[in-house]
DNA sequence: CGTGGAATAGTGATCGTTCACTTTTCCGTC
DNA sequence: GACGGAAAAGTGAACGATCACTATTCCACG
């Protein structure tokens, strides 16, 4: 296979054209400096020449390091949290490592396999994951001196940094709009699977019970705009449901465009919120009401975290919560005079 | 750095304890068969015991093959394609390869000598590149048996697959338009360095041209909603334009919605087409006429393309084109009746 | 001019696997 | 029971770097 390219030259063969040993070589490479500007020169004439580049597996072979970090997704993460990513990418890069975004087919069991395999057969020295890799802390530690870190936001297992306080905003959306009149709710899910998801709709149920509100169910929702707009597709002509609390903005943009394909006004029938501040979101007709999170802060905290632990230095002070916010646009608003429609 | 793990074991190790020869324990491995069931009874039971995982780097290095495909993003890719990335790595896992995501700071340059990095190091088999990696093709085929390919919809030398028939919808939309009754147009690009951008816009400026109507400018955009908001915020009151062409989906929203802030009824004053068939667009309202893009099959073709490089295999037939197809929703409509307002 | 210590450079082992051979074992047959 | 050939297992050398030492060169100084 690929046979057809001519062999890579090696140090050893730099050091022949440059009359050095191969160790002045390897100490030209990792800029070990000591070496005399001659000798210097040579051998970038000799590497240069030869076309050499080193070899990086050979290299992680002897010294154990690959410098490679790793972030596992489930493979059809249609909802890739790009700027998360982006952020822990920049932080990796800073310290030195290469990010590696590894998707993975199958489900969490599988996904928790191949973590472990990347782990445990010296390919990365850390890996992030974005959602929970069941069993994986039950492993023998003893074969491996690889980190991993999994994501708050996305923690199966309900350990993560800040996470009920990152959906304690919920409860400050339903009392804005319990504020403003409204008194039926209902929620629309994301899969249970999610840990941020369980989070959302439980501080949900907590808030309607504890202010004495009505929640005409919680919809098991996908993430997708369709589903959203299959909730509110399937509310009765004569609902008492005001208000729509939507765990994502694509799912609350569905329910926005159901609302008012049925003829009720947003926000005037209908009071919609999303969640995740999505750029499309703002500029929607109506635009939407919406939770900002920080996902940038999010990348850049779990990746320090993973640094850390490779590094074998102290975790950073969790101390770090990314703040989410509520942000109250066009999709929000005082809930209908009661037995009328806008 | 992390040594507070115990060393792994090896293979030699495995061999000791089960009281075989370690090529033995590499006969295991590698399911090469020829084991007396008694033998590969030992073996097992020594790798169960130690806790044995084959060293991975150590077997890519003896075996020169890492069964790794990398793909080579700009870092700040706020709008990875995702579907594309899931339909590539789909195909690659089919052929037995690990996908990984390289995102790349800083610009083309960098990001070409990092995509060169990872070919020449012996790291990966192959690269696959949404952007353009300018002055890759230059370097010397020698050092390296790995293979690239730059996927066409975001190639820079425009020798993409179909990449012209691509932007060939654009005439599309704009004959409709004209159809219809439009005669004056903007057309909202994305950045120059994006050769679907460029392609998009060439043929863009062409039709207008052929068709006889009127260009009123092409706006220099960053693929945000945000600069479609302030193209069209930018057009003066009495603005002939009825038609803005946005090379896609998020910066046709935010044209939509200038219009719609300025009291310009969309599609009754002016319509508004985007590009990539977002769902949150589906769900918009109005909802937005788009350009259909199979990302997937996008994904598929460039990953198949690949693989087959680096099999050394013949390229597979170019015959699948990805087909584009325009949409037609409820941002465009027929142009007002000259001097009058919706 | 000899000496000593720092600055440079060299030598051979090593990382953990697989490859290419060689050797031993096994078993049926003459 | 010796023979032969296939099956099973073993031996030592690679792969291409770096590490841990050792050796040489250089130069200031007594």
């Amino acid at each position: 296979m690929s046979e057809n390219a001519v062999r890579r030259p090696t140090i050893v063969e730099v050091a022949r054209l440059a009359q050095v040993s191969h160790q002045t070589v390897s100490r030209y490479l990792r800029h070990n400096g000591g070496l005399k500007p001659d000798t210097v020169r040579r051998v970038e004439a000799a590497i240069e020449e030869l076309g050499y580049r080193p070899n990086l597996v050979a290299r992680s072979m002897r010294t154990r390091r690959t410098g490679r970090l790793a972030v596992v997704l489930p493979a059809p993460a249609l909802l890739l949290p790009t700027r998360l990513l982006s952020a822990a990418a920049a932080v990796a890069h800073e310290a030195g490592f290469l990010m590696e975004v590894v998707s993975v087919e199958g489900g969490p069991v599988e996904r928790s396999r191949h973590a472990w395999e990347l782990i445990s057969s010296g390919q990365v020295e850390g890996v992030l994951s974005l959602s929970s890799l069941p069993g994986l802390s039950d492993q023998p530690r003893t074969a491996s001196s690889a980190a991993f870190v999994v994501v708050g936001e996305y923690d199966d297992e309900l350990r993560g940094i800040g996470e009920l306080a990152d959906a304690s905003v919920v409860g400050e959306i339903i009392e804005h709009l319990a504020g403003v009149g409204h008194r039926h709710f209902v929620h629309i899910a994301g899969p249970d699977a999610w840990s941020s998801a369980r989070a959302r709709r439980q501080v949900y149920t907590e808030v309607i019970e504890r202010l004495g509100l009505v929640s005409h169910g919680v919809v098991d929702g996908d993430w997708s705009a369709q589903c959203g707009y299959d909730a509110v597709r399937a509310l009765a002509e004569d609902s008492p449901v005001t208000a729509v609390i939507a765990a994502n903005d694509p799912m609350a943009t569905g329910a926005v465009r159901a609302a008012l394909d049925r003829g009720w006004g947003v926000p005037q029938r209908l009071s919609v919120s999303g969640w995740d501040d999505l750029e499309l979101g703002r500029f929607a007709t109506p635009s939407l009401s919406s939770v900002v999170v920080d996902r940038e802060e999010q990348g850049r905290v779990a990746m320090e975290r993973l640094i850390a632990l490779v590094r074998g230095e102290p975790e950073p002070e969790a101390a770090r919560l990314p703040l989410n916010r509520l942000v109250l646009r066009e999709s929000t608003g005082p809930a209908p005079v009661l037995g009328r429609r806008a």
